[in-house]
DNA sequence: TCCAGTAGTATATTGGTGATATATTTTCAG
DNA sequence: CTGAAAATATATCACCAATATACTACTGGA
C-alpha cells in the first residue's frame, strides 16, 4: 500500500536532476553558456560531476522552457535570443500577470501583505542607492511572493514556463538600457496595491509595469 | 561540428517517451486509470511493453500537467478531480484563450480561416444531429487550429499545460450535464469570428464560451 | 592531371535498457 | 510499544543500440 497522506519527514532532499536544472538554468540565463553554444549530455555531465541521466532530464525541462533546443541524436544547443519571440511572450505574460496580481490583492494574508510592502519599499531604496544587484534579488522575491499569494498554481506554472527566457532577456539588456529608478517605481506600485488589497489599482499598476517592460524590450531592437 | 540548419530528412520519428505519454494521458483523461489509482514505473513499463526510462519521462510530464502526483521514492498516484482546482484553472485559462483567440483573428491566413468556418459549421451540424463524439473530435481540431493560428508558441504551451486536466474534467462531467446544442453554438461563434477576422467579436465570443464552461463546472458541484 | 561527385566508413550523440544504490514504509519479533 | 529488518519504490548509473553527420577514398569526366 501507499501512505497517501505522505510523510511529515523532510521532503526537502534535492534530487540531482533539480541540482543540474538549477545550475544549467543559471549558466544559460547569465549567458555563461552563450546563445548558440553547442552542448552535449556527456560534456555537461563531466562538467557538473554527475551522471548523464539527471543532466538529460534537466535538459528536457530546459527545452520545454525554450532555453535549449534538442536535436535528436545530433546535439543540444542553447537557444538564440530573439526580440520578436520575446514580444510574443510578453503578449501572454501580460495577461497571466494581471490574473496573478489581482488574485494576490484579493487573497493574500496579512503576513504576505506586510511582505509586499516591505519589498516595495526595499525596491525604492535600492533604486535611490543605485544598487542594481540588490534590486534584482528583490524582484526575484517579489515574483515568488506573487506566485504564492495568488493561490493559483496554474498561473504560477504558466509563468514559470516563461521565467527563464524572460530573465535571460532582462540579464542581457538591462545593463545598457535600464532605468532602475522607473523599474523600481513600477514594481513598487504593484506591490503596494497588493498590500492594500486594492484590486483595480493592482490591475492598473500591473498594466503599467508590463508597458514598461514592453518599452524596454522594443527599445532593445535599436541597440 | 554540428550542422545547425538541420536535416530536411523526416524528423517525424516518434520517441517511445512520446508514445508512453500519449497512451498514459489517454488512459488518465478517460479515467481508465481512475483518480486515486496507485501506479508504479515498473507496472506501467510492463503494461505498455516498454522500458522504464520512457515511462519515467512521460510520468514527469504528466506530473507537470497535474494529472499524476509523484511522491519521491514512494510512488505515483493519479490526481483527484477537484472542482475548486478546476475553477482556479479556468481563471487563468480564460485569459490565455482570450489572447489566443484574438491573435488568431488577427493573424490566421486564408486557409486557416476557411478551416475555422468549416469547423464551426461542422460543430453546429453535430449538435443538430446529436452526435456528441463527433463534436468532441471537432473541438479537438478547433483547439489545435487556434494554437497554430494564433502564432504564439508561449500561449499554446501554457494552454497545453492545462489541457489534460480540462479534458478529463469534461470527460467525467459532460455525460450528465452537457447541453451539446449550446456548447456547439458557443464554439461556433468563436470560430466564425476568427474566420471573419473580427477581433472584438472573437474576444466577446471567447468570453461567452468560457462563461458557459464555467457554468458547467460550477453546476457539477451539485451533482 | 585535376576536380567534382558519390558511396562507404568512422565518429559522435542521444535514445533506451536493465542493474544497483538509496530512501521510505511496513511488518513482525521481543 | 519499540526497534530492527524486510519489502518496495524511485533515483541514479553504466552500458548498449540507433542514427545523423563528418570524413575519406574512389571513380569518372574534362
Amino acid at each position: 500500500m501507499l501512505n497517501i497522506q505522505g510523510g511529515r519527514g523532510k521532503s526537502s532532499a534535492v534530487s540531482l536532476t533539480d541540482q543540474a536544472y538549477s545550475q544549467l538554468e543559471e549558466l544559460i540565463v547569465t549567458v555563461q553558456l552563450a546563445p548558440g553554444a553547442v552542448l552535449s549530455e556527456a560534456t555537461l555531465a563531466a562538467r557538473l560531476g554527475i551522471g548523464r541521466t539527471p543532466i538529460r532530464e534537466a535538459l528536457h525541462r530546459l527545452a520545454r522552457e525554450g532555453l535549449v533546443v534538442i536535436l535528436p541524436r545530433r546535439g543540444i544547443l542553447v537557444s538564440e535570443i530573439n526580440v520578436q519571440s520575446q514580444l510574443r511572450l510578453l503578449e501572454v505574460r501580460r495577461k497571466i500577470e494581471e490574473v496573478m496580481v489581482t488574485a494576490a490583492a484579493r487573497r493574500a494574508d496579512q503576513a504576505e501583505r506586510h511582505e509586499f510592502r516591505h519589498i516595495g519599499e526595499s525596491m525604492l531604496a535600492c533604486a535611490a542607492a543605485g544598487d542594481d544587484m540588490a534590486f534584482i534579488r528583490f524582484d526575484d522575491q517579489f515574483n515568488h511572493l506573487v506566485a504564492e499569494a495568488c493561490r493559483n498554481e496554474y498561473a504560477a506554472k504558466a509563468i514559470g514556463l516563461m521565467s527563464g527566457l524572460s530573465r535571460r532577456f532582462w540579464f542581457v539588456h538591462n545593463q545598457q538600457s535600464t532605468d532602475v529608478e522607473l523599474a523600481a517605481r513600477r514594481h513598487a506600485d504593484v506591490a503596494f496595491a497588493i498590500a492594500d488589497g486594492d484590486i483595480s489599482a493592482a490591475e492598473a499598476a500591473s498594466g503599467l509595469l508590463m508597458d514598461y517592460i514592453l518599452d524596454v524590450t522594443r527599445s532593445s531592437i535599436d541597440t
